[in-house]
DNA sequence: AAGCAAAGCAACCGCCACGAC
DNA sequence: CGTCGTGGCGGTTGCTTTGCT
């Protein structure tokens, strides 16, 4: 539509990304870990601009993410968090984790605003509708104060916190119990769970509902489910016992895809020598990423 | 079944913040 | 302090899918 190119650079190629490219983001990213954005493209072999890149693993490929329709609890937060921080959408979804700032901007444009205004409520407001008249249109935020109000939401973060001490998420992926903490569960700014603080135990153990917390049950986190029956936690040398699975090199991932078994049914996966991702992700399946 | 409109969402663009020099 | 490079953010676009007539 006459748009300007985002990059200067002629022969870049745009549009909707193939599998193929995705597959080479994926490769690159999993054994380089993210260097330069500018440079990834050239390294990895990709036809596109280090912004296209980046955009294209943070929103659809980082394996950290959960895909699918935001539950009533997630929408609640967003609505909170809009009437707290306005359209500062890497904000709102830095307290939704494995949820993007697109993801949550698309969906509040599609579904949330809508559901507001039905409802008698201002989406800018936060208001009835009847009585904005004599407020001003525009939500002016003051940058200086990033304080949330004792609200519903700063309670769910306390509660969150309180359970933060002995965090344990079942990750059938490893079959195991995750240990991990949650601190004030942002993903950005402070990571809801810190990558490096996600730790494998060597041993199997049981899935420990006791433990679980409500808050991420509420997130659905219990649905980061894994296509893979992975039930040895060592390596092929049998000494792995810890993996920081988010760690800048995702040289884990490597050896956690390189021996995983394979599974019938995945004509719509692209290949990889290591790990294999459907073009258009089964997400509302609750996997996040499909190995096979 | 075909055509149209609306909805949904991935991707792009431009701007801004920040660190390095 | 100013400039440059890079990454990140929010607004917007436009393609695809879905629903309706």
């Amino acid at each position: 539509m006459g748009r300007k190119p985002c990059c200067d650079k002629v022969g870049l190629k745009k549009g909707p990304w193939t599998a193929e490219e995705d597959q080479k983001l994926i490769n690159f990213i999993l054994s380089n870990g993210q260097c330069s954005w500018r440079a990834l493209p050239k390294l990895a072999g990709l036809l596109r601009c280090g912004k296209s890149c980046r955009l294209r693993w943070t929103n659809y490929l980082r394996p950290d993410l959960k895909r699918g329709v935001l539950s009533e609890y997630e929408e609640q937060m967003v609505i909170d968090l809009h009437a707290q921080l306005g359209n500062r959408w890497s904000k709102i979804a830095s307290h939704l984790p494995g949820r993007t700032d697109n993801e949550i901007k698309n969906h509040w444009n599609t579904h949330i605003k809508k559901k507001l205004k039905k409802m008698g409520i201002d989406p800018l407001t936060h208001k009835p509708l009847s009585t904005i008249t004599s407020e001003p249109q525009e939500q002016k935020i003051d940058k200086s104060s990033m304080e949330l109000p004792e609200t519903s939401l700063n309670s769910t973060i306390t509660e969150a916190k309180e359970e933060e001490k002995s965090m344990k998420i079942t990750c059938p992926l490893l079959n195991q119990t995750i240990e991990t903490t949650i601190n004030g569960f942002c993903t950005k700014e402070v990571s809801l769970i810190e990558p490096r603080e996600i730790l494998v135990t060597s041993t199997n153990s049981a899935p420990s509902p006791t433990s679980s917390s409500k808050l991420l049950e509420e997130l659905e986190f219990h649905d980061l489910e894994w296509l893979i029956d992975y039930n040895s936690s060592s390596d092929d040398n049998g000494n792995i016992n810890n993996l920081g699975l988010w760690d800048d090199d995702f040289g884990a991932w490597g050896n956690l895809l390189s021996d995983r078994p394979k599974l019938a049914n995945d004509s719509d996966s692209f290949s990889s020598p290591q790990i294999q991702c459907p073009t258009r992700l089964p997400f509302d399946q609750e996997y996040s990423w499909m190995y096979t």
